[in-house]
DNA sequence: TACCATAATGAGAATGATTCTTAATCGTGT
DNA sequence: ACACGATTAAGAATCATTCTCATTATGGTA
């Protein structure tokens, strides 16, 4: 499979160089991964890089984490999930979460419902004092494959 | 402090009688504090909870959690929170999460808004053939405790 | 009230995802 | 080629959560 992540890879390039970090191979086939599956466990991450060790994706998704680059998903299967940030990507989305096998699937939502989202979120939160900065929504069901197993 | 939960523990006691199990002093102290707190984690259940030993305040919370009467969420800091069940209360509710002390409080949106979300959580998933259950929308930020805290 | 069967409790061991430690290796600039 | 700092990987350590099992409490029955 031919990627051509070129621009996203120089993007980070120049992002971690700034603050004296590599770039290296391995960090690229995390990267790699992330881009072309959506939100991966580790052992997905695992499958899909070349002879990664596990400490090392733990510590370099670590890393890339601090910089901005992926972020971590926190959801009820035994595995957290990692995907790259819209920081990067520039998609703001949001997550089918299947609660039978616990896969992550993207999705987008119109932009008019986001608006009307932050300003009810904003209201909401007024009442707590609280300062809103992001908002995270799962939708959860059943993806479409558990759907075909149960009725088979 | 004197709770008057009587109606939310008759209904407890009845849902767990269904099926053979027994509404403890233990259990019962578990959902006061909950219903007192929010979503608490373990060391803060333990804390309200007078004498309850840790193995026993999971293995509660799981089995209240399989007859539906509490929810297990689960989100960035190193415990998990338990909150009473939506079928219980009645309140469909979400969070703010402070990301700086991952204090989670409930709050309601207006019934209108929930319904334009359901019609685009629903028009979302069609796409990927997604059976939509029910949604989980975190509204993430400062709480209004760290705000004052960093201005200190 | 005494007895029995079943469920709940608590102490501690086990599990397992994630993090930490450390010695070896790699990259980059000189 | 050298030296320095960053990266890697193997395995040990951490720690929230789950499991085990012996003890205790509960509810039903006569």
């Amino acid at each position: 499979m031919n990627l051509d992540n070129s621009g996203l890879h120089n993007l980070i390039a120049t992002k971690l160089d700034e603050v004296g970090q590599m770039y290296t191979q391995k960090r690229r086939e995390l990267v790699d991964a992330l881009s072309q599956a959506g939100p991966c466990t580790l052992p997905e991450l695992l499958e899909f890089s070349d002879g990664i060790a596990q400490s090392s994706a733990y510590r370099n998704l670590t890393v890339l984490e601090e910089m901005g680059v992926v972020r971590r998903l926190v959801h009820h299967g035994e595995y957290g999930r990692w995907e790259l940030s819209e920081e990067l990507t520039g998609h703001h989305h949001h997550h089918l979460v299947c609660n039978s096998c616990d896969v992550v699937i993207d999705v987008e939502l119109q932009t008019h419902i986001e608006h009307l989202m932050d300003e009810e979120f904003e209201r909401a939160a007024k009442g707590s004092k609280f300062a809103v900065d992001r908002h995270n929504i799962d939708i959860v069901g059943t993806c479409a494959n558990c759907q075909e197993t149960t009725q088979a």
